[in-house]
DNA sequence: AGTGGACCGTTTGACATCAAACTATATGCG
DNA sequence: CGCATATAGTTTGATGTCAAACGGTCCACT
């Protein structure tokens, strides 16, 4: 019970550091956990990805989003990317700052502004489109090619069902 | 093109509200996106449900494996829980505060809390389990009865996978 | 032309989370 | 025994996010 060695796989450790066995429940069985679980462990390895690049993970969205719709507004940027039009604030400055995004003012309405890549930027997506497919060849693998349409197909349902 | 009826669907908005038409690119057929996605909407749709009950949803993972798990730390709790130990302090300071949780010192190690449910913390955890079968029920239908065991299956092979 | 309501982007305040530093405690090893 | 090191929980500082309030702007309607 107390010996010196123990089963297979579980290295001696003097305390628990929190690693104990921990009965999950019901939880074990639901979608929205489960959900959670993996993205939040699909976050944290593009996050440690694009880190390595010196890179925000959140940055890769809105580098995206800007490059399909040049002249996009803040607003509705924030909206495609499911965040607060508020925490586009700082996020946009730091990027313009930077020089990875232009943000010109219009003649037509003098509230909005309209986004578009620099070159910079270009370059940055790339390295990032780089990442992003590094991840995402690590997530097809977990998946396997037969389920992944049907996953994502899935995955569609959810968010279209639940707005 | 600016006539006062509208395409169906699409009510007449003075401005954009930043609800434009947006082109997502590669981003739309990428697992790591759409599971984003998918996993926010789940969360503001439990989220809502919740707090109808007037409970914060984070509680209701909390609630659970300390149910599931009686004299846990607070340490192994918040690895179950995905979380950093150090966020679980004001936690389980409202926690107790409220009386749901009991915090208790043992003698063999003064340094670990014992946590387990109070009374209240079980018939609050009773009341959060009603949402989340209304939710996973929601969920549950836009997967479809057919899907489900291999989309459960699927999200545990990613969050095993990148682990 | 004037005006009221809607919209864009920012500011502010609240909150959750993380990472690192810190205190107190426990224990292996000499 | 005594100390170096590991662990439990808290504190602190930074960050990202949201929601509400705000100033500036636009525009439909009178």
């Amino acid at each position: 019970m107390t010996k010196r060695k123990v089963a297979a796989g579980s290295r001696r450790k003097r305390h628990d550091n929190g690693s104990a066995v921990v009965k999950f429940g019901p939880l074990a069985d639901w979608v929205g956990f489960n959900l959670r679980v993996a993205q939040e462990a699909a976050f944290q390895a593009f996050s440690k990805l694009s880190r390595e690049i010196g890179e925000h993970p959140g940055r890769f969205a809105i580098l995206t989003l800007i490059a399909e719709n040049p002249g996009i507004s803040q607003t509705t940027l924030s909206n495609a990317a499911g965040r607060d039009k508020s925490s586009m604030t700082p996020v946009l400055e730091d990027l313009v700052r930077r020089g990875l995004v232009q943000r010109r003012k219009t003649d037509s309405d003098r509230r909005t502004y309209r986004l578009s890549l620099a070159p910079a930027g270009t370059r940055t997506l790339a390295k990032l489109n780089v990442c992003a497919r590094t991840h995402e060849d690590n997530l097809d693998r977990a998946v396997g090619p037969r389920d992944r349409a049907r996953f994502l197909r899935t995955l569609r349902r959810i968010a279209a069902a639940l707005n």
